[in-house]
DNA sequence: TATGAATGAGTGTTCATTCAT
DNA sequence: TATGAATGAACACTCATTCAT
């Protein structure tokens, strides 16, 4: 009684489902997937983490690795940073903050849990290349469109390959264990775009 | 320091184990650790696959984790391709090898593992960088040196930097599924060193 | 006794309970219960199974055991073969008639569950004596109490025991693996009433 | 050292398994299975009640359906009562036996657990006619077929559908909740051999 | 030494039931 | 009343590790 239309039609039978609950278990998984990796992910920890049951999780996502896909839809391209009107400044700083990204809590250990679960679980890598690579590339590949144009970067250079040479050099420090101090952005851009060898 | 639980325990008395089941089980714990990942390889199939007991695995190996550990430590660098006097040429041909390797089977599997892995078991990762990922880097950077005596490379650029940004744009293109397909090295050298762009 | 949780809680007050609901319910529970048995039921199917909501069930039947109780109680008695005058036949077509029962979809399945359910459960077994199993031998008294009189029947037999054997050799046969086919009912007429052997 | 052929042969390697966890296991599926059903006996309880791992079980029984197929192979039709002269005696013995065996314990629930699971696990069913039903029919046939030679039975009558009747009995009185006290074979074998008719 | 047995902790998923609209 | 949400208790099965030959 007193149910206009719209609460009837909307959907609105029933319990409603507690809108924030979704939140928490992907925050909560996604921190776990991050820190543990998938097979080290139980359940159990993201309905403890995220203060609920396990069948709560499982009323919302059917399998772990649907959980896992749906956490991992989560991730945003960070919000780039502003661009300047200097482009070699804006490559430098796009690459720093990938740099950070990749450093701060987990960001290396998640592209891994991807990597390693390809065979089992190829969503995972798959997702993680739709939600995170790809718009980093995209972001890095109109600035080096740009670069082209000004001249700054040789015209003849494929600009795919210095996409991947660049947002590639923090993968391969992060591997080697270099840590990426003060200043390594701009000695990876120096060094990839090798600038100084043009007098 | 670096002594196996074999190591440790036992010198030459009692019955001498039979070396060649410990490289037959390395091996098999080698192939299942990169196909499958660390928490994926179950120490049962370890000794399914090298046609030994579970319990001879851990007469060698405390725990898994210290089986896993020995068998990254039998990755050798690739016999680096044959350096001829063409300093460019051979930069390719050292980046084609290193691509190949990532592409044969489970290179970025492997890889994928020792980073997941990183928080439960730094030793993986450690022992990766040490056997896998330093030999090749060194490689790399004996090549950039010459590189920089003859002039092909600007002198002013950070030689771990160029490193750095010629073996990560492999990690890079694998890991935004871009197929690393005939002439990959050839670009990812030009676009890195950005050689056109010096008349 | 004998009342249902609706019945108990609640009189003409408030808006009346759809009544249409509740034979659906019965049904689709019945169907689950001999297709799948008391343990492989779950009230989710019964609910998809019926169109309606768990908790819908649960407003009617406080719990699963007292739903399936309510069903097994909608079992009726099919309809009795009609009477001829020939004692004989009608004991043939009653005893066909009963071993069909059995055969269609889930006789033999729904009694199973009865029976395997009775140290856990025993109204199931209670309510399918009272509402499948007596009208049944009932009937079959009856015309074996016809038979007596007209001396088909030796008057000295237990009627009782003639009935059990009658009915109990569906139940053997079908527990057998043997297929009742064509003429089964009248070959087990004959072999119990032994009639031939009386020249 | 010190080991004969016999016991390197003999399959001796590596720790024996204990043969008496075999019996114990199986003789707690057994009970459990007849007491509580396929669905309600838990591996956990099971291992409980054998005083072993969930491990040990899974060790020789893959599934849980493995178990409990193995568990009524154990079962073996009753050393048959010996047979006198007296073929009625004998009957009425035989079917006695067989009624107590129905009563004691778990018969009838036993039946009903592998009736109802004949749809999710046929196997149980099958297994149980082979290992209980069948040796039963023998049993009982091979007295009928004495009982023809002798002049009991009319020859005429399907020894199949007598069995069945017979044995049937039993069953029809227990899921009639007929109980089956002193006296009730005798007047069973008389009610379906009928020959109080014959004067 | 090497083997198969044995174990205890852990894990994803189901389900009867209760709650909040 | 009726609905979908939420829950806690099970449960079958796996696996690293230890034991007894």
């Amino acid at each position: 009684m007193g149910k206009t239309h719209a609460d009837r039609c909307h959907g609105a039978a029933g319990r409603p489902r507690c809108p924030a609950k979704e939140a928490v278990i992907l925050d909560a998984a996604l921190m776990l997937l991050s820190e543990r990796g998938f097979t080290r992910m139980p359940l159990d920890g993201v309905a403890r983490a995220a203060g609920v049951s396990k069948a709560t999780i499982h009323l919302r996502f059917r399998t772990k690795t649907e959980l896992a896909a749906a956490a991992l839809k989560t991730l945003r391209p960070s919000s780039a940073p502003p661009e300047t009107g200097d482009v070699r400044a804006d490559l430098v700083a796009q690459l720093a903050d990938f740099a950070a990204t990749l450093t701060r809590t987990p960001g290396m250990a998640l592209i891994g849990t991807c990597l390693a679960e390809e065979a089992h679980t190829p969503e995972l890598l798959q997702l993680f290349r739709e939600c995170a690579v790809q718009p980093r590339r995209d972001a890095m590949r109109r600035l080096l469109d740009r670069a082209c144009v000004q001249g700054v970067l040789a015209s003849g250079a494929d600009p795919d390959a210095v996409t991947s040479a660049l947002l590639g050099a923090s993968y391969a420090d992060h591997l080697a264990g270099r840590t990426t101090a003060e200043g390594w952005a701009e000695r990876t851009v120096a060094g990839v775009l090798a600038l100084p060898v043009c007098p």
